[in-house]
DNA sequence: CCTCCACAGGAAGCGCAGGAGT
DNA sequence: ACTCCTGCGCTTCCTGTGGAGG
Protein backbone atom coordinates (compact mmCIF):
# COMPACT_ATOMS: atom_id res chain seq x y z
CA UNK A 1 0.00 0.00 0.00
CA UNK A 2 1.22 3.61 -1.42
CA UNK A 3 1.51 6.60 1.69
CA UNK A 4 -1.68 8.20 -0.69
CA UNK A 5 -3.52 4.79 -0.51
CA UNK A 6 -2.95 4.61 3.33
CA UNK A 7 -3.44 8.10 3.65
CA UNK A 8 -6.90 8.12 1.37
CA UNK A 9 -8.01 5.26 3.69
CA UNK A 10 -7.73 6.66 6.40
CA UNK A 11 -9.69 9.17 5.39
CA UNK A 12 -12.71 7.50 3.99
CA UNK A 13 -13.99 4.95 6.66
CA UNK A 14 -16.16 2.31 5.10
CA UNK A 15 -17.24 1.79 9.12
CA UNK A 16 -17.28 5.41 10.59
CA UNK A 17 -19.85 8.36 9.69
CA UNK A 18 -18.31 10.23 12.70
CA UNK A 19 -16.10 8.65 15.34
CA UNK A 20 -15.84 11.53 17.19
CA UNK A 21 -19.16 10.60 18.86
CA UNK A 22 -17.57 7.59 20.40
CA UNK A 23 -14.77 9.23 21.94
CA UNK A 24 -14.70 9.84 25.73
CA UNK A 25 -14.20 13.70 26.27
CA UNK A 26 -17.39 13.72 23.22
CA UNK A 27 -20.29 15.34 25.58
CA UNK A 28 -23.76 14.27 23.60
CA UNK A 29 -26.75 16.29 23.74
CA UNK A 30 -28.77 13.38 24.80
CA UNK A 31 -28.09 11.54 27.71
CA UNK A 32 -30.12 8.73 28.12
CA UNK A 33 -31.24 7.41 31.68
CA UNK A 34 -29.53 10.68 33.07
CA UNK A 35 -32.82 12.78 32.67
CA UNK A 36 -33.49 13.14 36.11
CA UNK A 37 -29.98 13.12 37.01
CA UNK A 38 -29.61 16.43 34.71
CA UNK A 39 -32.67 18.31 36.52
CA UNK A 40 -31.12 17.98 39.45
CA UNK A 41 -27.98 19.22 38.81
CA UNK A 42 -29.65 22.04 37.11
CA UNK A 43 -31.93 23.44 39.55
CA UNK A 44 -29.15 22.69 42.12
CA UNK A 45 -27.33 25.15 39.98
CA UNK A 46 -29.81 27.39 38.60
CA UNK A 47 -29.59 30.06 41.23
CA UNK A 48 -26.32 31.26 39.61
CA UNK A 49 -28.15 33.14 37.23
CA UNK A 50 -29.92 35.12 39.36
CA UNK A 51 -26.18 36.15 41.19
CA UNK A 52 -26.83 34.13 43.63
CA UNK A 53 -24.18 30.89 44.90
CA UNK A 54 -25.53 28.15 44.53
CA UNK A 55 -25.35 25.07 47.36
CA UNK A 56 -22.21 23.53 47.38
CA UNK A 57 -23.11 19.62 45.25
CA UNK A 58 -21.64 16.05 45.60
CA UNK A 59 -22.22 13.54 43.05
CA UNK A 60 -21.47 9.68 43.74
CA UNK A 61 -21.54 7.29 41.40
CA UNK A 62 -19.15 4.70 39.94
CA UNK A 63 -16.66 4.96 36.71
CA UNK A 64 -18.51 5.12 33.69
CA UNK A 65 -21.94 6.13 35.34
CA UNK A 66 -22.06 9.45 33.44
CA UNK A 67 -21.58 11.83 36.45
CA UNK A 68 -18.28 13.82 33.95
CA UNK A 69 -20.89 14.03 31.24
CA UNK A 70 -24.06 14.94 33.29
CA UNK A 71 -21.85 18.02 34.56
CA UNK A 72 -20.49 18.94 31.90
CA UNK A 73 -23.67 19.40 29.93
CA UNK A 74 -25.61 21.35 32.55
CA UNK A 75 -22.70 24.02 32.35
CA UNK A 76 -22.43 24.05 28.76
CA UNK A 77 -26.40 24.77 29.52
CA UNK A 78 -25.69 27.37 32.05
CA UNK A 79 -23.12 29.35 30.07
CA UNK A 80 -25.76 29.50 27.19
CA UNK A 81 -28.32 30.70 29.81
CA UNK A 82 -25.98 32.93 30.79
CA UNK A 83 -25.49 35.05 27.79
CA UNK A 84 -28.95 35.35 26.96
CA UNK A 85 -29.26 36.80 30.77
CA UNK A 86 -26.14 39.26 31.41
CA UNK A 87 -24.95 38.08 34.64
CA UNK A 88 -21.90 36.18 35.05
CA UNK A 89 -21.05 32.69 36.04
CA UNK A 90 -18.15 30.88 34.99
CA UNK A 91 -17.70 26.78 35.39
CA UNK A 92 -14.21 25.92 36.16
CA UNK A 93 -13.80 22.27 35.79
CA UNK A 94 -10.38 20.00 37.46
CA UNK A 95 -10.06 16.56 36.82
CA UNK A 96 -8.37 15.56 40.16
CA UNK A 97 -6.83 12.42 39.22
CA UNK A 98 -4.78 13.88 36.58
CA UNK A 99 -3.89 16.59 38.68
CA UNK A 100 -3.29 14.60 41.82
CA UNK A 101 -1.67 16.95 44.23
CA UNK A 102 -3.17 20.09 46.08
CA UNK A 103 -0.58 22.37 44.24
CA UNK A 104 -1.52 21.35 40.76
CA UNK A 105 -5.20 21.94 41.64
CA UNK A 106 -4.30 25.00 42.75
CA UNK A 107 -2.41 25.52 39.32
CA UNK A 108 -4.81 24.88 37.46
CA UNK A 109 -7.46 26.82 39.17
CA UNK A 110 -5.74 29.63 39.15
CA UNK A 111 -4.68 29.12 35.16
CA UNK A 112 -8.34 28.90 35.09
CA UNK A 113 -9.35 32.93 36.20
CA UNK A 114 -6.30 34.08 34.13
CA UNK A 115 -3.30 33.79 36.83
CA UNK A 116 0.29 32.82 35.28
CA UNK A 117 1.74 30.50 37.70
CA UNK A 118 5.15 28.16 37.76
CA UNK A 119 4.22 24.42 38.01
CA UNK A 120 7.00 24.44 41.05
CA UNK A 121 8.49 26.42 42.96
CA UNK A 122 5.33 28.17 44.99
CA UNK A 123 4.17 27.00 48.16
CA UNK A 124 0.59 25.90 48.06
CA UNK A 125 -0.71 28.59 50.09
CA UNK A 126 1.24 31.00 48.00
CA UNK A 127 -1.29 29.70 44.58
CA UNK A 128 -3.82 29.53 46.97
CA UNK A 129 -3.62 33.09 48.33
CA UNK A 130 -2.93 34.80 44.70
CA UNK A 131 -6.11 33.06 43.79
CA UNK A 132 -8.52 34.53 46.28
CA UNK A 133 -6.74 37.89 45.68
CA UNK A 134 -7.54 37.72 42.17
CA UNK A 135 -11.27 36.20 42.93
CA UNK A 136 -11.47 39.27 44.99
CA UNK A 137 -11.28 41.51 42.65
CA UNK A 138 -13.64 39.75 40.03
CA UNK A 139 -17.34 39.53 39.93
CA UNK A 140 -19.64 36.42 39.19
CA UNK A 141 -20.59 33.40 40.41
CA UNK A 142 -18.31 30.85 40.40
CA UNK A 143 -18.61 26.99 40.18
CA UNK A 144 -15.55 25.03 41.03
CA UNK A 145 -16.01 21.12 40.03
CA UNK A 146 -13.46 19.00 41.46
CA UNK A 147 -13.99 15.62 39.79
CA UNK A 148 -12.38 12.17 40.91
CA UNK A 149 -11.84 14.57 44.03
CA UNK A 150 -11.25 11.16 46.09
CA UNK A 151 -7.77 11.07 44.63
CA UNK A 152 -6.85 14.17 46.52
CA UNK A 153 -7.99 13.23 49.77
CA UNK A 154 -6.81 9.84 49.81
CA UNK A 155 -3.23 10.63 48.96
CA UNK A 156 -3.14 14.04 50.25
CA UNK A 157 -5.92 14.79 52.49
CA UNK A 158 -8.55 16.90 52.97
CA UNK A 159 -6.97 20.24 53.54
CA UNK A 160 -7.22 21.94 50.34
CA UNK A 161 -10.84 21.17 50.54
CA UNK A 162 -11.40 22.38 53.59
CA UNK A 163 -9.49 25.77 52.89
CA UNK A 164 -12.20 25.83 48.94
CA UNK A 165 -15.26 25.28 51.22
CA UNK A 166 -14.66 28.29 53.32
CA UNK A 167 -13.05 30.53 50.31
CA UNK A 168 -16.38 32.43 50.24
CA UNK A 169 -15.48 33.98 53.65
CA UNK A 170 -12.06 35.78 52.76
CA UNK A 171 -13.61 37.05 48.79
CA UNK A 172 -15.28 40.01 48.44
CA UNK A 173 -17.40 40.22 45.39
CA UNK A 174 -17.10 36.86 43.67
CA UNK A 175 -18.81 33.71 44.66
CA UNK A 176 -17.59 30.22 44.58
CA UNK A 177 -19.92 27.22 44.94
CA UNK A 178 -17.95 23.79 44.55
CA UNK A 179 -19.30 20.39 43.18
CA UNK A 180 -17.60 17.64 44.04
CA UNK A 181 -17.16 14.01 42.14
CA UNK A 182 -16.31 11.10 43.51
CA UNK A 183 -16.25 7.40 42.39
CA UNK A 184 -15.89 6.00 45.70
CA UNK A 185 -19.30 5.95 47.85
CA UNK A 186 -17.15 5.11 51.50
CA UNK A 187 -14.60 8.17 51.33
CA UNK A 188 -16.99 10.71 52.24
CA UNK A 189 -16.68 8.85 55.96
CA UNK A 190 -12.69 10.11 56.02
CA UNK A 191 -13.80 13.64 55.70
CA UNK A 192 -13.52 16.04 58.09
CA UNK A 193 -17.11 16.60 59.41
CA UNK A 194 -16.79 20.22 58.65
CA UNK A 195 -16.20 19.47 54.87
CA UNK A 196 -18.12 17.02 54.68
CA UNK A 197 -21.37 18.96 55.90
CA UNK A 198 -20.14 22.15 53.76
CA UNK A 199 -19.56 19.76 50.64
CA UNK A 200 -22.78 17.84 51.23
CA UNK A 201 -25.05 20.74 51.14
CA UNK A 202 -26.61 18.66 48.36
CA UNK A 203 -26.10 15.26 47.29
CA UNK A 204 -26.86 13.34 44.16
CA UNK A 205 -26.11 9.51 43.39
CA UNK A 206 -25.76 8.29 40.11
CA UNK A 207 -26.64 4.68 40.10
CA UNK A 208 -24.86 1.98 37.56
CA UNK A 209 -26.37 1.62 33.82
CA UNK A 210 -27.79 -1.82 33.62
CA UNK A 211 -27.23 -4.28 30.41
CA UNK A 212 -30.54 -2.30 28.67
CA UNK A 213 -30.01 1.47 29.50
CA UNK A 214 -25.95 0.69 28.30
CA UNK A 215 -27.52 -0.90 24.92
CA UNK A 216 -30.14 2.24 24.53
CA UNK A 217 -26.48 4.39 25.11
CA UNK A 218 -24.81 2.98 22.37
CA UNK A 219 -27.64 2.61 20.06
CA UNK A 220 -28.37 5.95 20.35
CA UNK A 221 -24.36 6.81 19.86
CA UNK A 222 -24.02 4.77 16.98
CA UNK A 223 -26.80 5.66 14.71
CA UNK A 224 -24.62 8.90 14.59
CA UNK A 225 -20.94 7.57 14.90
CA UNK A 226 -21.58 4.60 12.41
CA UNK A 227 -23.08 4.81 8.61
CA UNK A 228 -25.97 2.64 7.96
CA UNK A 229 -26.29 -0.73 8.47
CA UNK A 230 -22.42 -1.51 9.18
CA UNK A 231 -22.82 -2.64 12.26
CA UNK A 232 -24.02 -6.74 12.75
CA UNK A 233 -27.26 -6.88 15.10
CA UNK A 234 -25.47 -8.60 18.03
CA UNK A 235 -22.58 -5.88 18.03
CA UNK A 236 -24.49 -3.66 20.15
CA UNK A 237 -25.78 -6.42 22.78
CA UNK A 238 -22.25 -7.64 23.06
CA UNK A 239 -20.71 -4.53 23.87
CA UNK A 240 -23.71 -3.61 26.68
CA UNK A 241 -23.07 -7.19 27.78
CA UNK A 242 -19.52 -7.01 28.18
CA UNK A 243 -19.36 -3.44 30.02
CA UNK A 244 -22.59 -4.01 31.88
CA UNK A 245 -20.21 -6.69 33.76
CA UNK A 246 -18.07 -4.57 34.49
CA UNK A 247 -20.22 -2.34 36.64
CA UNK A 248 -22.18 -0.81 34.04
CA UNK A 249 -19.35 1.14 32.82
CA UNK A 250 -20.69 3.53 30.24
CA UNK A 251 -17.05 4.56 29.44
CA UNK A 252 -16.11 1.12 28.62
CA UNK A 253 -19.12 0.15 26.96
CA UNK A 254 -18.01 3.02 23.88
CA UNK A 255 -14.53 2.49 23.96
CA UNK A 256 -15.10 -1.36 22.96
CA UNK A 257 -17.50 -0.58 20.56
CA UNK A 258 -15.62 2.34 19.17
CA UNK A 259 -12.96 0.09 18.89
CA UNK A 260 -14.63 -2.69 17.32
CA UNK A 261 -15.69 -0.11 14.84
CA UNK A 262 -11.53 0.74 14.27
CA UNK A 263 -10.63 -2.85 14.00
CA UNK A 264 -13.03 -3.76 11.14
CA UNK A 265 -11.90 -0.80 9.18
CA UNK A 266 -7.98 -1.28 9.69
CA UNK A 267 -8.87 -5.09 8.24
CA UNK A 268 -10.83 -3.18 5.33
CA UNK A 269 -14.27 -5.31 6.14
CA UNK A 270 -17.73 -3.63 5.28
CA UNK A 271 -19.09 -4.60 8.52
CA UNK A 272 -18.55 -4.73 12.04
CA UNK A 273 -19.21 -8.16 13.43
CA UNK A 274 -19.18 -10.14 16.88
CA UNK A 275 -15.51 -10.83 16.17
CA UNK A 276 -14.24 -7.63 16.11
CA UNK A 277 -15.84 -6.98 19.56
CA UNK A 278 -14.01 -9.59 21.24
CA UNK A 279 -10.56 -8.42 19.23
CA UNK A 280 -11.41 -4.64 20.58
CA UNK A 281 -11.56 -6.17 24.08
CA UNK A 282 -8.07 -7.60 23.74
CA UNK A 283 -6.80 -4.67 22.57
CA UNK A 284 -8.06 -2.32 25.13
CA UNK A 285 -6.69 -4.34 27.97
CA UNK A 286 -3.10 -4.62 25.84
CA UNK A 287 -3.19 -1.10 25.62
CA UNK A 288 -4.16 -0.18 29.20
CA UNK A 289 -1.26 -2.76 30.46
CA UNK A 290 1.09 -1.39 28.19
CA UNK A 291 0.48 2.48 29.08
CA UNK A 292 0.44 1.70 32.84
CA UNK A 293 3.75 -0.85 33.07
CA UNK A 294 5.89 1.99 30.68
CA UNK A 295 5.20 4.87 33.14
CA UNK A 296 5.85 2.63 36.39
CA UNK A 297 9.41 4.05 38.01
CA UNK A 298 12.15 1.25 37.28
CA UNK A 299 12.04 -0.78 40.32
CA UNK A 300 8.04 -1.24 40.41
CA UNK A 301 8.86 -2.79 36.94
CA UNK A 302 11.27 -4.79 38.36
CA UNK A 303 8.85 -5.86 41.04
CA UNK A 304 6.00 -6.62 38.20
CA UNK A 305 8.71 -8.64 36.10
CA UNK A 306 9.10 -10.66 39.54
CA UNK A 307 5.46 -11.06 40.29
CA UNK A 308 4.83 -11.84 36.07
CA UNK A 309 8.14 -14.33 36.36
CA UNK A 310 6.83 -16.16 39.26
CA UNK A 311 3.35 -16.96 38.59
CA UNK A 312 3.68 -17.80 35.09
CA UNK A 313 3.79 -21.67 34.20
CA UNK A 314 2.36 -23.60 37.03
CA UNK A 315 2.23 -21.56 39.53
CA UNK A 316 -0.80 -19.36 40.14
CA UNK A 317 0.01 -17.05 42.88
CA UNK A 318 3.12 -15.66 44.85
CA UNK A 319 3.72 -14.58 48.36
CA UNK A 320 5.23 -10.96 49.46
CA UNK A 321 8.86 -12.96 50.64
CA UNK A 322 9.15 -14.84 47.58
CA UNK A 323 8.71 -11.48 45.07
CA UNK A 324 11.56 -10.03 47.56
CA UNK A 325 13.53 -12.70 47.08
CA UNK A 326 13.12 -12.80 43.50
CA UNK A 327 13.38 -9.15 43.00
CA UNK A 328 17.18 -9.06 44.86
CA UNK A 329 18.24 -11.61 42.21
CA UNK A 330 17.05 -9.23 39.49
CA UNK A 331 18.58 -6.38 40.57
CA UNK A 332 21.77 -8.49 41.38
CA UNK A 333 21.93 -9.16 37.93
CA UNK A 334 21.47 -6.01 37.02
CA UNK A 335 23.94 -4.54 39.36
CA UNK A 336 21.72 -2.06 41.20
CA UNK A 337 20.75 -0.69 44.41
CA UNK A 338 17.62 -2.73 45.77
CA UNK A 339 15.05 -1.16 47.74
CA UNK A 340 13.93 -2.13 51.11
CA UNK A 341 10.99 -4.54 52.02
CA UNK A 342 8.71 -2.11 52.94
CA UNK A 343 8.80 -0.28 49.42
CA UNK A 344 8.45 -3.38 47.94
CA UNK A 345 5.50 -4.13 49.96
CA UNK A 346 4.39 -0.50 49.17
CA UNK A 347 4.64 -0.89 45.53
CA UNK A 348 2.49 -3.85 45.70
CA UNK A 349 0.02 -1.95 47.00
CA UNK A 350 0.14 0.79 44.24
CA UNK A 351 0.72 -2.53 41.51
CA UNK A 352 -2.90 -3.87 42.93
CA UNK A 353 -4.45 -0.38 42.80
CA UNK A 354 -3.28 -0.25 39.07
CA UNK A 355 -5.19 -3.34 38.31
CA UNK A 356 -1.78 -4.79 37.15
CA UNK A 357 -1.92 -7.91 39.94
CA UNK A 358 -4.68 -8.84 42.25
CA UNK A 359 -3.00 -8.72 45.64
CA UNK A 360 -4.96 -9.73 49.22
CA UNK A 361 -3.70 -10.83 52.86
CA UNK A 362 -4.07 -13.77 54.12
CA UNK A 363 -2.81 -15.49 57.18
CA UNK A 364 -0.89 -18.65 56.89
CA UNK A 365 -1.18 -19.03 60.91
CA UNK A 366 2.16 -20.59 62.23
CA UNK A 367 3.57 -19.24 58.64
CA UNK A 368 2.87 -15.94 59.34
CA UNK A 369 1.00 -13.41 57.15
CA UNK A 370 1.06 -12.82 53.47
CA UNK A 371 -0.12 -11.15 50.41
CA UNK A 372 -1.67 -13.86 48.14
CA UNK A 373 -0.27 -11.86 44.78
CA UNK A 374 -1.91 -12.78 40.90
CA UNK A 375 -0.93 -11.75 38.21
CA UNK A 376 -4.50 -9.95 36.46
CA UNK A 377 -3.54 -8.83 33.71
CA UNK A 378 -2.03 -10.29 30.40
CA UNK A 379 1.44 -11.95 30.94
CA UNK A 380 2.38 -11.23 27.40
CA UNK A 381 1.24 -7.89 27.35
CA UNK A 382 3.02 -7.01 30.53
CA UNK A 383 6.41 -8.79 29.43
CA UNK A 384 5.87 -7.14 25.82
CA UNK A 385 5.98 -3.55 27.63
CA UNK A 386 8.49 -4.13 30.16
CA UNK A 387 10.63 -5.29 27.42
CA UNK A 388 10.65 -1.73 25.98
CA UNK A 389 13.21 -0.34 28.90
CA UNK A 390 16.43 -0.77 27.67
CA UNK A 391 17.47 -0.87 31.30
CA UNK A 392 15.33 -4.00 31.97
CA UNK A 393 16.30 -6.05 28.88
CA UNK A 394 18.80 -8.11 29.77
CA UNK A 395 16.55 -10.09 32.25
CA UNK A 396 13.04 -9.54 30.49
CA UNK A 397 14.76 -11.56 27.93
CA UNK A 398 15.32 -14.78 30.26
CA UNK A 399 11.95 -14.58 32.02
CA UNK A 400 10.10 -13.92 28.03
CA UNK A 401 12.00 -17.43 26.87
CA UNK A 402 11.21 -18.94 30.57
CA UNK A 403 7.50 -18.17 30.02
CA UNK A 404 7.15 -19.53 26.43
CA UNK A 405 9.54 -22.64 27.09
CA UNK A 406 6.85 -23.08 29.93
CA UNK A 407 3.96 -22.64 27.54
CA UNK A 408 5.22 -24.95 25.35
CA UNK A 409 5.85 -27.90 27.82
CA UNK A 410 2.32 -27.75 28.32
CA UNK A 411 0.86 -28.40 25.07
C1' DC B 1 -5.77 -20.17 75.33
C1' DC B 2 -1.48 -18.27 74.14
C1' DT B 3 2.53 -17.76 70.82
C1' DC B 4 4.80 -16.21 67.39
C1' DC B 5 5.56 -16.13 62.26
C1' DA B 6 5.84 -13.15 58.19
C1' DC B 7 4.55 -9.98 56.89
C1' DA B 8 0.96 -5.41 56.66
C1' DG B 9 0.98 -0.79 56.76
C1' DG B 10 1.33 3.95 59.54
C1' DA B 11 4.60 7.89 60.66
C1' DA B 12 8.39 10.62 59.99
C1' DG B 13 11.77 12.18 57.49
C1' DC B 14 15.63 12.28 53.89
C1' DG B 15 17.90 13.69 49.50
C1' DC B 16 17.19 15.15 45.25
C1' DA B 17 15.41 17.92 41.19
C1' DG B 18 13.04 21.89 39.58
C1' DG B 19 11.90 26.36 40.45
C1' DA B 20 10.54 31.18 42.91
C1' DG B 21 11.72 35.16 45.28
C1' DT B 22 15.07 38.26 47.12
C1' DA C 1 24.16 33.36 45.79
C1' DC C 2 20.99 32.06 49.03
C1' DT C 3 16.71 30.41 51.13
C1' DC C 4 12.54 28.20 50.75
C1' DC C 5 8.96 25.62 48.45
C1' DT C 6 6.98 21.16 46.25
C1' DG C 7 6.75 16.22 44.51
C1' DC C 8 8.87 11.83 44.28
C1' DG C 9 10.94 7.64 45.49
C1' DC C 10 12.76 5.99 49.11
C1' DT C 11 14.46 4.45 54.12
C1' DT C 12 14.02 3.76 59.16
C1' DC C 13 11.48 2.60 62.80
C1' DC C 14 7.54 1.19 64.22
C1' DT C 15 3.10 -1.15 65.92
C1' DG C 16 -0.51 -4.42 64.42
C1' DT C 17 -2.51 -8.98 63.33
C1' DG C 18 -5.10 -13.90 61.66
C1' DG C 19 -4.72 -18.12 62.83
C1' DA C 20 -1.85 -23.03 62.91
C1' DG C 21 0.66 -25.18 66.08
C1' DG C 22 2.01 -26.04 70.57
Amino acid sequence: MSIDEIFESAMVSKIFANREVLMPDYIPKELPHRESEIRRVASVLAPALRGERPSNLFIYGLTGTGKTAVIKRVMIKLVEAVSRNSSRVKPIYVNVKQRDTPYRVMVDLAESIGLRVPFTGLSTGEVYSRFTKKLSKMQGVYIIVLDEIDFLVKKHGDDLLYKLTRINEVIENAKVSLVGITNSVSFVEELDPRVKSSLGEEEIVFPPYNAEQLKDILETRAAKAFKPGVLDEDVIPLCAALAAREHGDARRALDLLRVSGEMADRLGDDRVTRRHVLMAREEIERDRVGEVVRTLPLHSKLVLASVTALTMGGRTYATTGEVNSYYRELVKKLGLESITLRRLSGILGELDMLGLISARVISKGRYGKTRIIELSSDPEAVIKALGDDIELAPVIGEIARNALGKRGSMR
